[in-house]
DNA sequence: GCCAACGTTGGC
DNA sequence: GCCAACGTTGGC
């Protein structure tokens, strides 16, 4: 029985990963991995599908904020860096046998011509509830309602 | 760079 | 299981 399609919103610092990164990535695929926490974990292992929706969010930048569109194409799998002691997201509790960290495949779809600000998704009455714009929380993967997804899509020029 | 809020660690 | 200390996140 195929489930509704879920909205996801996830975090990125565009200096390590940005929007463009990901649409220049191989078939505009590309690995999200690196994710440490035990919440965010969890709904990328267990509630991730493919065919959910990303809105790709930029933070820790200049202008933080919305930047684009990404499709999940690949549910969740053990993060491979995890494993891997040369990578700076090894962490020796994960092995294969017994994974802790999970990754997804997210796909580029599209970018907004403009970031949607912080400030301008605050202006919106209807965005009052969005995880991304309460204080303190600092999830960096976050489910997001159908309705916040329609917002912000409404609201956004594409390139 | 500051700092508030959070998550994790580790002693007890 | 408590909780203080510490490290991290992330907006400003």
């Amino acid at each position: 029985m195929p489930r509704r399609r879920q909205y996801w919103l996830m975090k990125s610092e565009p200096d390590e990963f940005s929007i463009d990164d990901l649409r220049r990535s191989k078939n505009g695929t590309a690995r999200w991995d690196g994710v440490r926490n035990y919440q965010a974990r969890n709904f990328l292992r267990d509630d991730f599908e493919a065919g959910d929706a990303v809105l790709f969010y930029h933070s820790s930048c200049d202008s933080p904020g919305i930047a684009g569109e990404a499709v999940v194409v690949r549910k969740g799998y053990p993060d491979p860096s995890a494993f891997d002691p040369d990578s700076s997201y090894y962490d020796p509790k994960s092995d294969p046998t017994r994974p802790v960290w999970y990754s997804v495949d997210v796909k580029f779809v599209r970018a907004c011509r403009n970031i949607i600000t912080r400030p301008a998704l605050a202006a919106m009455p209807e965005l009052k509830t969005m995880l991304v714009l309460k204080r303190g929380i600092r999830l960096s993967v976050q489910p997001v309602t159908e309705s916040e997804w329609r917002v912000i899509l409404n609201h956004a020029e594409w390139v």
